[in-house]
DNA sequence: CTAATCTACAACCATATGGTTGTAGATGAG
DNA sequence: CTCATCTACAACCATATGGTTGTAGATTAG
């Protein structure tokens, strides 16, 4: 899989963009963020692993925890990547917009 | 699932995006997109399904073929869940800002 | 030192996903 | 009318996903 996958798809869970929000707000432990949701510690520790796949956010030791940050670089990425459709309808819209110039030639030639 | 589950999921394909671009830059029916992609039509038809129940292309009918079309606006929504996202990042960012000014006024007290 | 906490990881399970083939219904071409 | 084309949909299969529980290794607290 590439790496677009791997942001998309981490993406599409609400949980997963749930911890996104949090970690870019600040930092936080696995366990501080398993706390906060109606799930096992595990269940949790493998969505952090997606998100982390996906360089969404990163995971660094302090003690017995592991604290999370969240990577905005890797949400720029995404957002790369959506500029290049609105591009590329923009460049349609465009080149309807030389269809219509074109018409409007022919009709005052 | 929610709409915004659908949306990333959708895009967390690489054929599901090549779609996207083909037909935001234009029009095609669903055996041409069918005919670039080294799969079956039926895989091609449910990849569109799935852009479908997204919103991020509609369908119509046309003689016996079925149209598809990217829908700009399903992109922008996606937009703007990223733009929460660095705007969350940003506010982090601001009231880091405020911790050092207030260290700041602590040390001229 | 001992006990509690935090984490990693494996095994397991139900369901979703992405592909296939096959069948059948509309529609257009000749 | 007849045949080819385009589509829809069902059945099926292998694998991925998102959850669980359980076990074990680090690290800190007391």
């Amino acid at each position: 899989m590439q790496r677009t996958d791997l942001l998309f798809h981490a993406l599409a869970d609400s949980t997963r963009r749930d911890i996104v929000r949090l970690v870019l707000r600040g930092e936080h432990s696995v366990s501080d963020l398993a706390r906060r949701y109606p799930m096992s510690f595990a269940a949790v520790q493998k969505h952090v692993a997606v998100l982390e796949r996906a360089d969404l956010v990163t995971k660094h030791q302090r003690g017995r925890e592991r604290i999370v940050r969240g990577r905005i670089d890797a949400v720029r990425d995404v957002d790369r990547l959506l500029d290049e459709f609105e591009a590329i309808w923009r460049d349609r819209m465009h080149r309807f917009g030389d269809v219509l110039a074109e018409a409007d030639q022919g009709e005052n030639r």
